[in-house]
DNA sequence: AAGTGGTCTAGACCACGTT
DNA sequence: ACGTGGTCTAGACCACTTT
């Protein structure tokens, strides 16, 4: 079933130097993990399922439940997967309250978060551009969907989002599939084109508001806009998604974490 | 040496509701995390310096290798220490280039970072007002050491930083000495004062320049700026400064990583 | 050669959830 | 009672660094 390389069988391709040019060793955990990723990114199991059990994992791969534990602790770290004592080991969901404030950081200066309503303003087919092309790793030209939402958090709207979807993965999305859905936009992707967000890398700047997204968000023009420039990838690190919102931040703020 | 608290000999704290009022039951390897961030906290091991190797601590701690190994390997992914083959492990210092870009996340829109110019503007003892004293675990009216300083970058000058400090941990703190100090703000408040940030939480907004900061940032009244409001925790998980930055995000952008 | 952290194994037992 | 993940141990061997 599985061919790893094992530290003993295969001393040769560690050499001092990659004269070989050959792949680089790596610990059977990491090979180990690496296979798991590559199940969930072909679907084996679907977010919100149990993987199977570690001594099972043990047994497939021909290794020791210790080693799998290792490959499984570092995907739960990396949020990938969910360990639940008792009960087994689950694929993460956008379906969840606790992932969702991993990727919508804003919170509010007063009070609780309140659950964001969100509006379809646009949606519609076009070409990629070259940042697009770039961003999305495809060909200048390339088919892509271009969404413009609006978030309002108890009715004051907030945010405006310009998302950008290279159109292989998202065939049959329409203004009309995504307004009938409720809940986090990553939780409808999941489950209805099967494409997981795992990890975003985002760029923050403070922007003047243009008359377009002004509008929108009921704010004078030039009134200062956090801008969020974000890609999103899936498990494979392949970007999904390229996104470019405006938050107004005067009773929301971004909030971050150093560590 | 050590008073851990077993498992099997201590099954009675372990109830299924904190009745008795006692502190939770924690793992082995929680415990020894923890006395290790005592002995951290206590300056028992500078930053920089290898700490004992796990076989001593093992000993130390009566508990085997593997124990041991658990909580220096979350210690090291909170970054408190970093881990080498061969050589030990040290405890972290903001005396490296990987540290200072944690807590310094500006990067230029175009080609490398380049290193910061620090100009120390002002250096004063002031009061706690009310925000200071909640966010630094003060009393209002406790005395806290005020820093503005300038930050440019190839001469473009880009943040300008407002730091409260609490008196009583950097006593003759003066921008003297601040001003005779090359490299990152916190690897002088380590070395000076042993004082480490370990940690950080971050509010972000767009706000408009006043003309205080726009003048030493020579950008327009009301361009919009990029506002940071940081506090810095240090081992324990103490709050040590109160950071408010503004920064210029023309040429340069504030990354962020989503997990 | 010796000492450090890194990997891998095998087994025991505990805590949690379900049957 | 059983199966799951969680903790802890002991030992073997590998890889890196210094002596």
């Amino acid at each position: 079933m599985s061919d790893l390389t094992v530290r003993s069988s295969a001393p040769a391709e560690r050499g001092t130097a990659p004269a070989t040019g050959s792949a680089a060793f790596s610990p059977l955990y990491q090979q180990i993990k690496a296979l798991l990723v590559q199940s969930l990114d072909r679907g084996e199991w679907k977010p919100g399922e149990a993987i199977p059990s570690e001594i099972e994992l043990a047994a497939r791969f021909q290794v020791s439940q210790g080693t799998v534990r290792k490959a499984v602790d570092e995907l739960a770290a990396e949020h990938l997967l969910m360990r639940r004592q008792g009960k087994g080991t689950f694929v993460s969901t956008h379906h969840e309250a606790r992932v969702r404030f991993r990727f919508l950081r804003l919170a509010p200066n007063e009070g609780e978060p309140q659950p964001a309503e969100s509006r379809i303003l646009d949606c519609r087919r076009i070409r990629a551009n070259a940042e697009m092309a770039r961003s999305l790793e495809l060909k200048a030209g390339d088919p892509v969907v271009a969404i413009r939402r609006l978030l309002s958090f108890s009715g004051v709207p907030t945010v405006v989002d310009d998302i950008y979807l290279p159109s292989a993965l998202f065939k049959g999305l329409t203004a009309e599939s995504l307004a009938g859905y409720v809940g986090p936009l990553y939780g409808f992707f999941e489950t209805q084109f099967g494409v997981s967000m795992v990890r975003a890398e985002e760029k923050l700047r403070a922007v003047p508001a243009d008359a377009d997204v002004a509008g929108l968000l009921k704010v004078n023009l030039a009134t200062p806009l956090l801008r969020v420039d974000r890609i999103s990838y899936t498990y494979a690190d392949r970007p999904v998604e390229l996104r470019s919102g405006h938050y107004v931040t005067d009773q929301y703020y971004y909030r971050n974490s150093l560590n």
